[in-house]
DNA sequence: CAGGGTATGT
DNA sequence: ACATACC
């Protein structure tokens, strides 16, 4: 089994790197028109329809039914980098983790520096290059999620995450409700991949790319005003395709490939491994059977291949290898697991070990991924507290890395249950479970090492996972919302709820939709959060960060409103704005929790599009406020409210804005009361541990708000 | 020399 | 629990 000697882990991105600068060219001429022979032969053995539809009759064109938009930020950590400090923009930038410049601006690619190279060879390359530690990803975090929660507020709700950088955005809807119904010809916005004057395909895709090339430019152009990053666009009918066409004129730059042109594409990859899905592994078993180049794969006997790597991934290389994708842009949801790792040269005592899973914990506990503890998340409203305390882990897994004797450096992990105790809490906005959980992580510690033995550690990491997607205390609020129906669940079935159930479920009736939840309101109400809002607390968050103190949310209508969220106008005005501008109109753009309120008139208004016009959009907003929860809160109170329930009044939780809470419809107000009241009777903990770290010494907790403020950068 | 994340499949 | 994939 291992006649791969090359130890997994860190090894299979150093291949990586020279996968990548070994690509060659291929002879593409010669295989373009024997590719584009096969296409339309469906005789031969070999044509992507055959794997595709295993041996049925394939179509003989492409489905070119959707329009997929990819988006890849340009060298996306150097960026963000290069925002928090304007005056690296003019020097050559590295990112630096450990050893490695991990990514570096285009100044300094000019040096010949690239990304994941070791420091010492790229200031070989680069003696003045500047270097930034980026071992903390929250500000990268921020802002990727600050890209995807505007793509898919203001042009399409199907967006997928790839990774911190890359959105993929189906926007068929989009471009369907903008292709003019007469035959005026669409120009396409930015470059081309394919020659111009390419066969006619009938089905009217040239005319949705040329729309879709727009609307992918007027993306980045919001993108840069909005957020003031920027990016690259591919414009293309599926995932693949769109990948890959967008790196063809980088950075900062579009391009939309022409119908037809896929083959010339595909060929000008060269190496299989540039495919999408094909990684150190597969390529490893194609090139043991001979397959090294996508011409290679192309001209591969579909039975030869499936010998190899098996049926599915014969079908899906050999699809891909012809630049046939057929999988579905799929929401990403909010993340599904947080974790925060440590590298380093030795850890050999247990109490060195202990210090780092503590570090680690008290990171992902206290940093902005569980904002409920952020003060500026207080003040969003009071009902995005319910929210908070859906989504709390039930599973926590602890990783490490043993330098042993060999040359492995695998990692070996265990992973258990979270106490539910310690659940209970975090469930009340109640992070300081420090100890529960490092008691867990000594356990789980101690089944991978023998504490009495000598020990040799480089990296630990500690992962929270499978996380709860249930509320246990909205009751008292459902009647607020309004079903919604209609909202496909797109995620799996939960295969396991953990120990805190509060809700059974009953998977295996009626449905099957995989619904998580049995309880149709909560569900409702989990959904309205869990499914539609996108890391609302991030959001809000900033808003607060930046020091606005209104906050107004919109009320929309659920289902059919959100498929597609914008108009298209392809001619909107450009313009730079200041960060200050940007801060505003990214923040307050981005209020479009999709909550229906039944008891109210603020939806009865004629709502229009929100998302899709910014300027009104404000208007509507301003309307809205008095009639609905806008908020304006002091900024000042906040730091020690959730470790100290003391300070408000006591039947409101410590976690809970007041002035979010007065705002709040009356009645709304005294069934949050009389909830709360319930609560506190039963389970107002004896002790609320107040943690030094989080009351005496900001710098450490929620580092991303004091970040924020005294943007340190320090490069260690 | 040897990041720091995520998601999904087996 | 580990492998493989992506960034
Ligand atoms: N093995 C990797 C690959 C990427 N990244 C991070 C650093 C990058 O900044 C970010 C995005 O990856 P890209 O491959 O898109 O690279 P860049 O965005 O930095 O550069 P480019 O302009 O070429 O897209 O992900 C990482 O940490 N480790
Ligand atoms: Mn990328
Ligand atoms: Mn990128």
């Amino acid at each position: 089994m291992c006649r791969r000697k090359t130890t997994k882990m860190k090894r299979s991105w150093q291949e990586a790197t020279q996968d990548d600068s070994d690509l060659g060219e291929e002879d593409i001429e010669d295989w373009s028109s024997v590719a584009s022979s096969i296409l339309v032969s469906p005789s031969s053995k070999n044509t992507p329809q055959q794997a595709a539809f295993s041996r049925e009759h394939p179509p003989l064109e492409s489905d070119h039914s959707r329009t997929i938009v990819h988006i890849d930020l340009d060298c996306f950590y150097a960026q963000v980098e290069m925002i928090r400090n304007p005056q690296l923009r003019a020097q050559p930038l590295g990112i630096q983790q450990k050893n490695i410049v991990v990514t570096c601006n285009y100044v300094a690619r000019e040096f010949g520096v690239t990304k994941l190279m070791y420091i010492a060879d790229a200031k070989k390359k680069c003696p003045n290059l500047v270097l930034v530690s980026g071992e903390d990803l929250s500000h990268y975090r921020d802002y990727s999620e600050k890209v995807t929660d505007l793509l898919q507020s203001e042009f399409s709700s199907l967006v997928e995450r790839l990774g911190f950088d890359e959105n993929f955005v189906d926007v068929t809807s989009l471009v369907e409700k903008t292709v003019p119904g007469d035959q005026s010809l669409v120009e396409v916005k930015g470059h081309t991949f394919g020659p111009e004057g390419q066969v006619a395909c009938i089905c009217g895709c040239h005319k949705r790319m040329a729309i879709a090339s727009h609307i992918a430019s007027r993306m980045r152009a919001r993108l840069r005003e909005a957020i003031g990053i920027t990016g690259c666009a591919g414009i293309a009918w599926n995932k693949l395709l769109a990948k890959l066409v967008g790196e063809k004129n980088k950075p900062n730059d579009q391009t939309t490939l022409l119908p037809g042109s896929e083959q010339k594409l595909m060929l000008s990859l060269g190496h299989a491994r540039r495919i999408p899905g094909i990684g150190h592994s597969m390529n490893k078993k194609l090139e043991s059977a001979g397959i090294v180049t996508i011409a290679d794969l192309q001209r591969a006997s579909y039975s030869d291949l499936e010998a190899v790597v098996g049926s599915q991934s014969a079908t899906s290389m050999k699809n891909s290898s012809f630049g046939i994708d057929n999988t579905a842009v799929t929401r990403s949801g909010p993340p599904q697991s947080m974790s925060d790792e440590d590298s380093f040269k030795l850890c050999a005592s247990l109490n060195d070990a202990k210090e780092r899973m503590y570090n680690l914990l008290n990171s992902l506990l206290e940093s902005c991924r569980l904002l409920d503890s952020l003060p500026e998340a207080e003040g969003i409203y009071a009902m995005l507290m319910i929210r908070k305390r859906w989504r709390t882990p039930l599973t926590i897994r602890l990783t490490i890395r043993k330098h042993s004797s060999a040359k492995k450096w695998l990692r070996e992990s265990r992973q258990t249950q979270i106490p539910v105790s310690a659940t209970e809490q975090i469930k009340k906005g109640i992070f300081t479970v420090h100890g529960p959980l490092m008691e867990v992580l000594l356990v789980l510690f101690k089944k991978m090492v023998d504490v009495e033995q000598s020990f040799h550690l480089t990296l630990i990491n500690v992962c929270l996972t499978n996380f709860q997607a249930k509320s246990t205390f909205s009751k008292s609020l459902d009647k607020y919302f309004s079903k919604a129906k209609n909202i496909e669940n797109e995620r799996k079935s939960e295969s396991e709820q953990g120990a805190a159930d509060i809700c059974k479920k009953t998977t295996d009736d009626s449905t099957n939709n995989p619904k998580v939840l049995t309880n149709q309101q909560d569900s409702n109400i989990t959904q309205l959060f869990e499914k539609q809002g996108r890391r609302p607390l991030q959001t809000a968050s900033k808003v607060l960060e930046n020091k606005q103190n209104k906050l107004s949310f919109f009320t929309r209508k659920l289902p059919s409103d959100v498929k597609t969220t914008s108009k298209s106008d392809p001619h909107q005005g450009d313009g730079e704005l200041s960060q200050g501008e940007r801060d505003k109109t990214a923040t307050l753009s981005r209020t479009r929790y999709s909550v229906e309120v039944k008891n109210d008139k603020p939806i009865d208004k004629p709502e229009g599009d929100i998302s899709s016009e910014t300027g009104p959009s404000f208007a509507k907003s301003d309307e809205v406020e008095k009639d609905f929860l806008v908020v304006t809160s002091s900024r000042e109170q906040t730091s020690e409210e959730m470790s100290s329930s003391s300070h408000q009044s006591l039947e409101i939780p410590g976690n809970v804005d007041v002035t979010v809470f007065k705002s709040l419809p009356l009645d709304m107000q005294a069934d949050l009361l009389r909830e709360w009241k319930v609560q506190s009777t039963r389970d107002m903990a004896p002790e609320i541990k107040t943690s030094s770290a989080l009351s005496s010494q900001p710098s450490t907790s929620n580092r991303r708000i004091t970040d924020f403020f005294t943007r340190s950068k320090e490069t260690r």
